[in-house]
DNA sequence: CTTCTGTATTTTGTATACAAATATAAAAGA
DNA sequence: TCTTTTATATTTGTATACAAAATACAGAAG
């Protein structure tokens, strides 16, 4: 079957659930606000009943609370929770890189390679906004590297509670460079298939980003 | 405030979630199978709005599959699920393992070993089910000791996942042997505090586990 | 007898209505 | 003026009603 004229009837659920997120990590719905639960359903034009399940959603993937017969707030993280958020990601992120040496094939690290590039010519150009975004992708690709579906699905949780954090501290411009070197050292890691040296490196590159993150909390 | 004569008014989604998350380890719910909604309600004595928000949550935690439009079922895994459930778990209990020797007090220490005491007591008795309970608590504990609750929730949500699965693949007697020779390794680490021994111990130990269960899937 | 097609039934998705709880504000007392 | 109390409005929680989709099934055509 031919899925791009497939046609996607994604349920009201999944859509409030995707543009509530979105919301919450473009920061336009602030973190520790209460979410106005009729002013939202007005703007999104759905009713409370896929709204509210949509909030239960969220509420398991850890980005808004639920507080009963007081509504939602969005999350606020403490810096302790981004540590915590980071420490874990950092070693998640260790196992990818060692298991991506072990199980990706070489086009797929030739694919890879090719985004680190084109992130290079957006570091060069000095254009924040595509290089953050590819930065997001270039740690779910490679985390998807490792064949491993519960770590990318980890991952993918703490990346999106991270979001939001990571796009505020990355404005300074040494910090910039500073991820793009880790990067660097990962992808020569990659290149030479050597895991534990690809884990470490990103085990650092996340131990940096709390150094370049911690003090904008 | 005295929290034993506190109502506890946990909300109609708390109260369904839980039990249903318990019908599903407890394998009453089969994986697989169709959840049917008319059905559960009924037996619950709840209406749809609580308990589709419950499935929503569950959804999230993965433990069950929404299909839009045609109903939901028991999440239910395979082998390669299973695996690299472990092999996440196993790289977290690692971690979790390290930073308990950095970061936890002796007082913490000394519960969790008169924890392994008890569940030897158990073992000597070949009382299985309240082994198995305790071993649950046991490693929710040492993860908790961690100080970090990104990995105490990450770890939390792997081993609901895995909750039917272990007691399943615990049934042969030599398995629950090599668990315990596990434990009392691990616990051997944790009294001399040292991190990189015990996470060694706690990653081994989740290997270990892949090796008792895989051929029960 | 099989396959197709249209209809009935069941199940799911969404909206709305009602009940309960909480927050707000106004009035009474200190 | 500041509490405290009470009434009111708002918001949240739950149930139900209605709409839409999917499934099951019966009858017709091949």
């Amino acid at each position: 079957m031919n899925t791009s004229i497939a046609i996607m009837n994604r349920s009201l659920h999944d859509q409030v659930v995707s543009r509530v997120r979105d919301l919450i990590i473009e920061g336009i719905l602030e973190p520790g606000s209460r979410i106005d639960e009729s002013a939202l359903i007005e703007e999104l034009g759905v009713s409370r009943t896929p709204f509210r399940e949509a909030l239960r959603t969220l509420a398991a993937e850890g980005l808004v609370i639920v507080k009963p017969s007081k509504g939602s707030v969005v999350r606020k993280w403490t810096p302790s929770d981004v540590f915590s958020m980071l420490e874990v990601l950092g070693h998640l992120e260790q196992l990818a890189g060692e298991l991506a040496c072990e199980r990706a094939s070489e086009d797929e690290i030739n694919d890879l390679i090719a985004l680190h590039e084109e992130m290079l010519t957006y570091y060069k150009a000095n254009d924040r906004m595509p290089y953050y975004k590819l930065n997001q992708e270039f740690h779910s690709r490679l985390t998807a590297l490792s064949k491993n579906a519960t770590l990318e699905e980890m991952q993918r949780n703490i990346q999106a509670r991270l979001k939001r954090i990571r796009y505020i501290g990355n404005e300074k411009p040494d910090a910039w460079a500073g991820a793009v070197q880790d990067h660097e050292a990962m992808i020569v890691a990659l290149k030479s298939k050597d895991g534990k040296k690809l884990g470490q490196a990103m085990a650092k590159h996340i131990k940096n980003t709390w150094d370049r993150v911690k003090d904008s909390l």
